[in-house]
RNA sequence: GCCCCCGUAGCUCAGCCGGAUAGAGCAUCGGACUUCUAAUCCGAGGGUCGCAGGUUCGAAUCCUGCCGGGGGCACCA
């Protein structure tokens, strides 16, 4: 281990360092303790990172750039002193440092740094990149709760995959997550969905806003007595089926299995009712009034646009009344942070659930609202509605029937969630071979085939032994490769801070490009002598391990062999 | 009218809490398979980062305005 950074005397200040702590952290603690000592004073906004050009090192930081101002000093001359300061704080594990442009300084560190490194990033097997989160917390993760009177379309495969992979995320980040599904089963839909189907039932038609596509056909023919029950009773009786149905339909899409469907209708049983309960508290704090019958809120003074009502002149909750419930429910459950993935026709809701929270007593730091902008399908260069009502929506079964699992899922998770996507089903049919996602799974079966053939044994003793910082300089490739191994930790960490799935992605697509690289370049069964074959054994157990991770967290399958 | 998201290569999109010569995939063109998986690799062409100002040593990135696209602005669910 002395010839890691992570060990040197300022990694053992400033609090309990994390028995997980990284090489790279390590190197930036280094790098921020040199820093300070320098400015004789705590330093922001210091960066440390890969280079694009080779030529500017391993390692970069403009930490120069900041100091120089405050110091009085030009900027070149800080990188030196930087440095220098560094050149002592490393010892052997830096082999040379630069300084260039406007006063980067480039690190360019040892062989044995990295190899020591990855024995540590080995070390950690699956923990490494684990576990980040510096506080961890109790999460809620809310997500797809589509309305149960149709099937889901694209758009909410989009809002499944994206919950889904971040939930996955915010787990290996080191938080306990759980997922839950709202279900609309109350309120004047669910009647209007019996209506619909009783219609057919008795051999007629839907009502001109009721509800139209096959499946309602197929409700009405499967559920017995249609055509003579209450339509309230019938919606109700086919939400249940069509909740079993999406159950179904996430589970095929690979969408881990939700901690619990939370049911609108439980928030108006009981006495007081949840919703009861929510509209005493907030009458309580004083945040309601009467005017014209209805109760509203005020929700201005939280900084929505205007008041909102909570109970309608006729003496009906209005849905936002049941939200309201809902989210209170969950944080007297305990829940330290909420987060909704939204469709992008809910933006407008945002300022008063926002304010409606905040009216309860919450943070609304704690409640995060995520909205996913909108995927728009296209055909032959048009664009085609997804509307339920007249029927016409490409469902997720027909996605991923169409392109594949994994290529749907790598499709709706490459893109950030609030870019707008457009989805050509016909150029995504004839594309699908060519989605990325196969040349992440590709480099994963490679890797999978080249240590079945250098055998199981040989890939033990690979691993365990040390890695030998003496052996002959380590090809760039290899460099290059285990440097992005070790990027993967603050990768992670980026990814669930902004919550962006597609970070991992994009991760693992340059990853498995890195390893390719490595291929071509760097022979490794057979390679001689053995301390060589041996590192690049490990290598390929690293990259295999961290690719597979990737590939876990969005939910894509990872192939031992295509 | 007000609010939110977007505008980067032919197409789909990264990069956006300021850093060095703006990237990837697909498509196009030219090469490479007796070698651990060619679902691969190598090379080439392709850009006023929507427009105009501003802040800064430095702007695709931050601020303002404008243009264009999408979405939202209920005592609907």
């Amino acid at each position: 281990m002395a010839r890691t950074l992570s060990d040197n005397d300022h990694a053992s200040h400033g609090g309990p360092a994390r028995a997980s702590a990284t090489p790279l952290e390590g190197l930036r603690r280094a790098v921020i303790g040199a820093a300070e000592a320098l400015a004789a004073k705590p330093v922001g906004a210091i960066t440390l990172e890969r280079p694009k050009r080779a030529q500017f090192g391993d390692y970069s930081t403009n930490a120069a750039l900041l100091l120089a101002p405050g110091l009085g000093v030009p900027p070149r001359e800080v990188a030196e002193r930087l440095g220098a300061a560094l050149a002592d704080r490393l010892g052997p594990s830096l082999a040379r440092f630069e300084v260039a442009g406007p006063g980067f300084l480039n690190l360019f560190v040892a062989d044995s740094w990295l190899t020591g490194a990855l024995e540590q990033a080995l070390a950690a097997g699956e923990d490494f990149g684990a576990g980040g989160a510096e506080k961890p917390e109790r999460i809620l993760v809310e997500f797809v709760s589509v309305n149960p009177t149709g099937p889901m379309h694209v758009g909410h495969a989009r809002n499944a995959a994206y919950g889904d992979a971040l939930a996955r995320m915010l787990e290996l980040h080191g938080h306990r997550v759980e997922r839950e599904f709202y279900v609309n089963d109350a309120g004047s839909q669910v009647r209007k969905f019996g209506q619909s189907i009783q219609a057919l039932a008795r051999g007629g038609s839907v009502p001109e806003d009721g509800y139209k596509g096959d499946y309602v056909l197929d409700l009405a023919a499967r559920l017995a007595n249609a055509a003579t029950m209450d339509p309230g009773e019938l919606g109700h009786a086919a939400v249940a089926i069509m909740v079993e149905n999406i159950e179904e339909s996430l589970g095929a899409f690979r969408v881990g299995r939700f901690h619990r469907w939370f049911f609108e209708s439980a928030l108006h049983e009981g006495d007081p009712s949840p919703v009861a309960h929510t509209l005493s508290i907030l009458e309580q704090q004083g945040h309601t009034y009467t005017h014209e019958g209805a109760l509203w809120l005020r929700t201005t003074d939280f900084g929505d646009d205007k008041d909102r009502v909570l109970v309608r002149s006729s003496g009906e909750h209005t849905y936002f009344a049941s939200d309201i419930a809902y989210h209170q429910d969950k944080r007297e459950r305990g829940f330290e942070r909420q987060i909704d993935v939204w469709g992008a026709d809910h933006h407008g809701y945002v300022p008063r659930m926002k304010a409606a929270y905040e009216a309860l007593g919450g943070d609304p730091g704690e409640l995060e609202l995520l909205i996913m902008q909108l995927v728009h399908l296209v055909r032959s260069g048009e664009r085609s509605q997804m509307s339920k009502r007249a029927g016409e929506f490409v469902t997720l079964e027909d996605l991923v029937g169409e392109i594949g699992l994994d290529a749907a899922r790598w499709y709706l998770l490459a893109r950030s969630h609030d870019t707008t996507v457009d989805l050509d089903v016909d150029l995504a049919r004839e594309q699908s071979n060519e989605n990325p996602v196969y040349y992440v799974q590709y480099a994963h079966a490679r890797i999978a085939s080249m240590l079945a053939r250098a055998g199981a044994e040989r890939v033990l003793a690979a691993t365990a032994a040390v890695l030998d910082p003496a052996r002959e300089p380590l090809h760039a490739a290899e460099r290059a490769l285990v440097e992005q191994l070790l990027a993967f930790p603050a990768e992670l960490a980026e990814a669930v801070e902004r919550r962006a799935p597609h970070r991992i992605a994009a991760y693992a697509l340059e990853l498995a490009q890195g390893f390719t690289a490595f291929y071509r370049d760097c022979r490794v069964v057979g390679a001689e002598p053995e301390t060589v074959e041996s590192l690049r054994i490990a290598l390929c157990v690293a990259s295999r391990s961290t690719i597979a991770r990737c590939l876990a967290l969005l939910g894509v399958d990872a192939p031992e062999h295509m």
